[in-house]
RNA sequence: CGGAGUGUGGCCUAGCUGGCUAGGGCGCAUGGUUUGGGACCAUGAGAUCCAGGGUUCGAAUCCCUGCACUCCGACCA
């Protein structure tokens, strides 16, 4: 991409109320824009890495079963007021839809309303479970109080994945497999070595919860880390369990500030009652299908990651999320940078390309806060000696780099 | 939802104990100079000072109401 095309441009400035410094530097860099408070329009270079995210987000769910679908915002409160959630939240976080012609619409804050009648139309017999199903859509959420920058939105996307199983038995172990893909999808996302999966309340089904926290100050939420077992826990149990680690007993936990990035939940059969979904199993008995829901948030997690990785300058994307994998910068206005970009194109590798006719250091300080892995400068001092220089953006130092040698260094 | 603060050209802001044509920076346009860490000079365009009401000879400025945004707390299926 041509950065002279994009349509978007940085800023050297942000409100000064804007204090989150998520917000900062994905304004700053025209990653996002702001439309109201909690609600976001993702920019080209934005979309792209939450595009990435999804992409992440979406291979690890497929390699543990998970079908994808695509299910509607708008859902009749019947549903929410089949569950009981409507009377618990129309008052609160759940937005109503209406127009001249719809009075009674929802916009869903989670599907389970929705997933849990679509299924009951196709499981009849214990051999239709279990089932896996999933979508990557947005959630609507009145929260009284959206709050630093992309973590904690009104309006955003969610992956959610639904389990359903014949037995307990059956869902604690597909629970266990969606914890180690989750585990993969933050080491993938570049924060894993930030994040600890956390006991969280459990509801009325099960003991605990989980969540996977990220520390980052950032965070609304404290957790107390065992460093033994590498596990945490929330500070909302943390009486319940008497400040001991839950796996080893450990009580020397250390106190940190983190964000929930993933949450994972047994359901029982809490949406699978109100919707009359069973099953008949072998000796011909109608039971009630069990259920697990699985949460990611997009934003929030693109958020975090801007939280753990980043400098006084700008993001420091991990290389799996970054818009662009290479910035070439040319501060000559030259054909020889046209070329090397081309190659690159050619080679496949995603490039953003700096052909403005601006200073070297306004072109400096937008790759510093935009924030791909790798940076290439082409000028006159490079091409003299039949080279470019060649950085990466963690890194202070650069080294020159023959044109011929640029495609080895991708490989 | 409780508490605190803030709304001024496209963006960031000064002005806020009332007083001349609302000042600056960024960005934008035109011309010139410059070219390895957010260049410089000149000229220019661009403003219902969040909205409504009130006080006053006079309101961006004071008062009331509403709306919006930010932060602290509560909440977080």
């Amino acid at each position: 991409m041509k950065q002279s095309l994009l349509f978007t441009k940085t800023s050297k400035t942000v409100s000064a109320e804007e204090t989150s410094l998520n917000a900062q530097f994905l304004i700053k860099g025209g990653f996002v824009d702001k439309l109201s408070a909690g609600v976001y329009t993702m920019l080209p270079l934005g979309f792209r890495v939450y595009k990435k995210i999804e992409q992440i987000i979406r291979e690890e769910i497929n390699s543990i079963g998970g079908q994808e679908v695509f299910m509607p915002s708008l859902c009749p409160n019947e549903n929410w007021k089949k569950t009981g959630r409507y009377e618990i939240l129309a008052d609160d976080i759940l937005f109503s839809a209406e127009s001249k012609h719809v009075k009674s619409s929802v916009l869903n804050l989670s599907h389970e309303e929705v997933v849990s009648p679509l299924l009951k139309k196709f499981v009849n017999s214990y051999q239709d479970l279990p089932q896996y199903v999933y979508h990557i859509q947005n959630k609507f959420r009145g929260e009284a109080r959206p709050k630093s920058g992309i973590l904690r939105g009104r309006e955003f996307m969610m992956k959610d994945l639904y389990s359903f199983h014949a037995t307990e038995e059956d869902l604690n172990n597909y629970y266990e497999r969606v914890k180690i893909s989750y585990k993969n999808i933050f080491t993938k996302a570049g924060i894993g070595d930030q994040t600890y999966l956390t006991y969280a309340s459990g509801g009325t089904f099960s003991k605990y919860s989980h969540e996977f926290q990220t520390l980052t100050g950032a965070g609304e939420d404290y957790i107390y880390i065992c460093d033994k077992c590498r596990v945490a826990i929330n500070r909302e149990i943390l009486e319940d369990q008497k400040n001991k680690c839950p796996e080893c007993g450990n009580n020397k936990l250390r106190e940190e500030k983190a964000v929930e990035v993933g949450n994972i939940f047994k359901l029982s059969t809490k949406f699978s009652d109100p919707f009359d979904l069973f099953y008949i199993d072998k000796d011909n008995n109608k039971k009630a299908v069990i259920m697990g829901c699985y949460g990611i948030g997009l934003q929030r997690l693109m958020g975090t990651i801007v939280e753990v990785s980043h400098d006084i300058q700008g993001i420091i994307w991990p290389e799996s999320v970054a818009p662009y994998r290479v910035h070439l910068i040319s501060l000559k206005q030259d054909k020889e940078s046209d070329k090397i970009y081309n190659n690159l194109l050619d080679a496949g590798i995603e490039v953003l390309y700096d052909d403005r006719d601006i200073s070297f250091g306004a072109k400096f300080a937008d790759a510093d806060l935009i924030g791909c892995p790798y940076r290439i400068i082409v000028s006159t001092k490079t091409l003299e000696q039949d080279s470019v220089e060649f950085k990466k953006r963690t890194e202070k130092s650069s080294e020159l780099v023959k044109k011929d040698n640029i495609l080895k260094i991708f490989k």
